[in-house]
DNA sequence: TCCATTTTTGCAATACTATAACATCGCAAA
DNA sequence: TTTGCGATGTTATAGTATTGCAAAAATGGA
């Protein structure tokens, strides 16, 4: 279930609530069927994730809930919800950007690929078999087993291209 | 010039000596040739990630500087050292463990593709056409120009896959 | 050679990212 | 009720990286 069908990059005024009550009903059916908990803290973590395409980092999210008021957050807290929405497919971490980013393909057996601007921040999860293909081919000839691969592209996206094209 | 030509993984028993010397001497000539100084310190931070084929943390090479007698040495240092060698191409860092790893193709200009086995640490560079082209081809349907990739494919290596290769 | 400029290094402090260790809580099965 | 287990709270600390400023060293002319 892909819940922005229209390319890998968001147009900049595409309806972003879609992208949100999308992303958060999908988690719901994806943890329901693993009986797999999505608690309050959980539930929060992911909606602070998806509120933009930008990655957030850890200390971001711990500000953002720290900042609705209640008892204020530990950083554990943070990264244990990182860890459940990441073991379940539900985020992806940016390993060069050290943030977090909401998966469009939960539940979809699929690696990380990410088109990553540099201007705006805008990450974009591509899903492309070729690439896969090519990595696997070369992982055999070298007798390698490949059990997790990132795949972090970084650019200028189509909206940015305009403005910052000519370097 | 590739100081290993047998694969991208090295024999478990190769004469490491020539890795060095290799890496060494191109790193001298590239720096000779764009005029870029390749101090005493960049010389040793580059020798001391050289050791293996291992990617090697910030800390410890500033644990492995600060143990040679000599005045201890700051964090900065070694940044700054690693910032230079990156610039030159001389050593790539790997993001998903955080560590630095000598490049194995200096001068050529390549973008970082690492298998990078979970068991005993290694990291082979691989540079291979098809995957860029397979990641260029869905940037470019994405619109999006690409400056940077990185490529990170964790699994178990050749000599380590016979060990633990059932799980 | 001497000076001016630029690059590199030293150094202290601090920011940012992530985990360890242990206590507690709450729910649900026995 | 008790027990077991996953989730959370809490404190502290480990690990990674940068900022800012001063001193020193190399470089390229005059």
């Amino acid at each position: 279930m892909d819940t922005n069908p229209q390319g890998p990059f968001a147009d900049p005024d595409h309806d972003h609530a879609h992208c949100v009550t999308g992303a958060m009903a999908s988690a719901e059916t994806i943890c329901r069927m693993r009986r797999a908990r999505l608690t309050e803290q959980r539930r929060r973590v992911l909606e602070i994730i998806w509120e933009n395409h930008v990655p957030v980092g850890a200390y971001e999210i711990l500000a953002a809930m720290s900042a609705e008021d209640r008892p204020p957050i530990a950083p554990p807290t943070v990264y244990r919800a990182l860890d459940f929405l990441q073991a379940h497919g539900l985020v992806h971490k940016i390993e060069s950007l050290k943030a977090y980013v909401g998966c469009r393909h939960p539940g979809q057996d699929h690696v990380g690929q990410f088109l990553i601007c540099e201007e705006c921040g805008n990450a974009a999860e591509i899903v492309d078999q070729g690439i896969d293909r090519a990595i696997e081919k070369q992982a055999s000839a070298a007798g390698f087993q490949v059990s997790e691969t990132t795949i972090e592209v970084r650019g200028l996206c189509p909206s940015c291209l305009p403005e910052r094209g000519a370097r």
